[in-house]
DNA sequence: ATGTAGTTTATAATAATTCTAAACTAGAAA
DNA sequence: TTTCTAGTTTAGAATTATTATAAACTACAT
């Protein structure tokens, strides 16, 4: 297997997840995380990117695997917005979201950008996982 | 078709959004508001309690139609949770919700108990449809 | 170099939901 | 009251997203 030079830091973190540096893991770790800006994807949308190109093909089976394994992993983050389709964010820092029920985009809200200033406890036994807004927006 | 006392109202109702007042739909009127306090509820969970006993049948299909229907008519709220299954709610009143990740239900928040002291601005031309907040929980 | 656990893959299975089209019915109009 | 029709119900098929299966493949420890 070739292993390109900026490819390299990819195999250390897959490696550091108990996760073997496959070629198909690191063509969507360069395909998600080689960029400037994080973004926003479902499985369909990145399955066509991953293999529009003639190049390498990964199999849907191996894209619902590797997304399914970077989230554990925490390299990505699960949003969940609509009852049809799972969003993965590959900005995993604390944020919240505006979905587009239009065009079912979502777009980043920054943390400090919504202030919580009163939150319930949570009932007994039970923590709070997550507390991360979406807000539906339409035309 | 046998018209009990309670069911005029329902009558009314749904006459009123255009909706005609079928048994299979004043069956799941009683069953739905026929009572002192709200509750979620998925249509799977929604079937098996309207056909539990051995008197009408309802089939699923209506079931879906007739959820679907009451939820434009605003009779029903859609609580998005998960990702795999859609959940109901009979309180229309506009109000947050924990969710349990583990029993997988959901428990009212009442709107006063949080508290957004600051919310973003939506993008030009669109507009905030639904502020309401799901807090995941878990053990 | 070899062995093996981890991985990929095509394909089948599942689960929730939506679609289809035929049979049925509420209620307006004759 | 009967007739007519648009609205509704229904069983079953289709669709969509996702998960499971199991055989072939491969990274990498020994
Ligand atoms: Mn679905
Ligand atoms: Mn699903
Ligand atoms: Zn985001
Ligand atoms: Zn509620």
């Amino acid at each position: 297997m070739i292993i390109s030079n900026n490819s390299k830091m990819y195999v250390q973190k897959l490696r550091s997840s108990n996760l073997r540096p496959t070629k198909q893991r690191l063509k969507i770790c360069q395909f998600l995380f080689d960029r400037k800006k994080t973004f926003h994807f479902t499985v369909e949308t990145l399955n066509k990117k991953i293999n529009n190109n003639r190049t390498m093909k990964v199999s849907l089976a191996t894209i619902y695997n590797t997304v399914e394994a970077f989230t554990s992993a925490g390299y990505l983050k699960e949003i969940l917005t609509s009852k049809n389709k799972s969003y993965y964010d590959t900005n995993i820092k604390s944020h919240h979201h505006f979905y587009d029920e239009g065009s079912k985009e979502l777009t980043d809200i920054h943390y400090s950008q919504i202030k919580l200033s009163k939150v319930p406890v949570p009932p007994k036994g039970k923590k709070i996982k997550n507390l991360e807004v979406v807000i539906r927006i339409q035309k």
